[in-house]
DNA sequence: TGAATTATTGTAAACGTTTACATCTTTTCC
DNA sequence: GGAAAAGATGTAAACGTTTACAATAATTCA
């Protein structure tokens, strides 16, 4: 249809020539420095008139900021990250910053490749959302010159800031929450962390000097706090390791069920999990919650589509991205900073009681 | 003039004088355009020992693109653009490109203010994927010199391609596909389109000379197209103007069940809203699909987790974000291209059936 | 062998800003 | 009224690349 236009982009210097004056009073006038109302108001006419954009890449050249942010996430379509980059976006916007999104797909190379990519762009800084595999990152490397946050993991690189959920209270809200209600045999379905484990392991993994900080591993950590403030012992059977989609739930909740245990109760890594669990297990004829009350995690829009609704964990998600540009702005303004914890919070709903089928009948 | 960091990024000068040659013999080397062996050698091995990064506003000045494009969407957390940005920045990858998103969160006001930004900052191209309100877009103006992709609707801007799915045909899809299962009373959940317009004034609304472009408005006349062909007339009673999330799908089934008319299946704009409706027909106590066939738009994550899965139309949009995406990088190659249409087409789940809850008493 | 050709490298001029410094005006103040 | 101070503007030098063009080195060929 049609081609980019071949008309000229003005310059400074055309401007300055229209205006009568010099780029230097030009560029001064822009930048707000001052000068005679006379020549301001001519010069912001023929800017106008010739519908003059200053050259970022000249700026930028010249020691001025990019005005951007660039952001590496696991998935952008997935809500928890489509959350967590609406609000990256809408603190960037308020500092007038342009965030440059992209998206590893859980791939650990396609990540490696876009931190690659992502430091030969020009960004101001960065926010990294690591994918939740390995645990030496060489690639960071390229980030000594660029400001960088880490968004979703704590404790990764010793001398970043990082900004994360607090995991351990999540998973220890849930289950404290389920024991309340008088569940005690809480089936726990772990998201993945490295080095891999299996139910069986589950505990030493846990304890491992290398498993410092993958958030599920900190729930977990949260789940055994609450057992252990209720004397009661981890049953390894109750756990199942899972993925963090739809079908992960169904698969998850299959594999539990195979195993033939004694369940009251279920917390899941996130809320399409849970979704999908009480899915299998209201096919399997089991009565969500009377028979198993099914906790969630995030607040994801649909915890309140299903049905029942879900009770889960609400991490603050758009928080955490609006917290990291905070941070990564203070880096790039030369301030320090700390690590940010954003809290979470038991949100309760359909999917939870203390109701049970038995003491009905 | 301020520091970035307190380590010095080396320049080509820099690697030049490591190397031994001048800084063109560098910047051809590192350009892939030949020198000697071992010249290259030496250029490259200096380059890689500085860890020298080519300054890509010092390039962009010098003509070459920034690599990079800009993308709008209404609203990065909604899994629609979710999806449709995950194919941009897929696209994009692979070709080395980098995606700047910004979200007008569905406000006209913000919009503008957006695409203004993005007319400042520099990049090589722009998909534009409007928020459905308002049919005149002026601040386009700042894109004269910057090639852009209309995403999501169609002929808005006369010269500007456009990349859209086939509304029309959706909505004929659905219509036809219920009249199929022997339903007659088809409601239908519009979404928003300018000017706006109640379930009375409909038709006219749909035929006025100004409304073109709403993809709402096109599912609208795929509906009656199929009508037509069943030789049935348009009830308006059965249209409701409606918004795009789960509590719009409530109130809207409940402003329809309030207009007591006899309803047998309903089309909603995409399937949150679908959700919405079924939650509440089935608090008032109507089977679904038995009472009520409803069909979604979109073929969302959520239409498998709903009880019933629901019965949709897909949108292939992650191809949407991919043509935009193919074309943007056409347009920036300075070639010309043509409107992309997307196809759309049926998924039958459980939330529609020719089973009647009467024909079974 | 040496002239002609070709391949490689260096020199220097852009690209469009910002800003230190110099210059020229205006204002202030005795 | 005139010197000093303050304010406005212009000049020109960066910033880090790319790339014509010139210069040099390597190769070819009679």
């Amino acid at each position: 249809m049609k081609k980019r236009s071949n008309e000229r982009i003005p310059t400074l210097n055309e401007v300055a020539r229209l205006a009568g004056v010099s780029v230097a009073t030009v560029s001064r006038v822009l930048n707000g420095k001052g000068a005679r109302p006379e020549v301001e108001t001519r010069v912001l006419a023929a800017a106008k008139e010739l519908r003059y954009k200053p050259n970022p890449g000249a700026r930028f050249m010249k020691g001025k900021r990019a005005e951007n942010i660039g952001l590496l996430l696991p998935m952008i379509s997935h809500p928890f990250f489509g959350a967590l980059a609406e609000g990256a976006l809408e603190e960037a916007g308020k500092n007038d910053q342009v965030v440059v999104i992209a998206s590893s797909r859980g791939n650990r190379e396609l990540e490696k490749q876009k931190l690659e990519q992502f430091s030969r762009s020009f960004l101001d800084g960065m926010i990294y959302f690591p994918v939740e595999k390995g645990e030496t990152f060489p690639e960071i490397e390229h980030f000594r010159n660029i400001p960088l946050v880490v968004a979703g993991r704590r404790a990764i690189f010793p001398n970043k800031p990082h900004v994360y959920s607090d995991n351990l209270k999540g998973g220890y809200l849930a289950t404290k929450y389920l024991l309340r209600l008088g569940r005690e045999k809480i089936a726990f379905f772990a998201g993945f962390w490295t080095p891999p484990c299996t139910h069986k392991n589950i505990r030493e993994a846990s304890e491992g000097p290398s498993s410092g900080a993958f958030s599920s591993l900190d729930r977990f950590r949260g789940y055994l706090k609450a057992l252990e403030e209720a004397s009661l012992d981890l049953d390894t059977d109750l756990v199942t390791v899972c993925g963090y989609d739809f079908k992960s739930g169904i698969e998850a909740a299959k594999e539990l069920t195979a195993r033939m245990v004694n369940v009251d109760a279920l917390i899941c890594p996130n809320d399409l999990v849970a979704a999908g669990a009480i899915q299998f297990l209201e096919q399997q004829g089991m009565k969500i919650p009377e028979d198993i009350s099914v906790a969630g995690y995030d607040d994801d829009p649909i915890a309140v589509m299903t049905t029942p609704t879900l009770t889960t964990i609400r991490q603050q998600t758009t928080r955490i991205g609006i917290e990291s540009v905070g941070l990564i702005n203070s880096l790039i303004r030369g301030k320090t900073v700390d690590d940010v914890v954003v809290d979470v919070d038991l949100i309760i709903r359909n999917s939870t009681s203390h109701t049970r089928k038995d003491s009905l009948s």
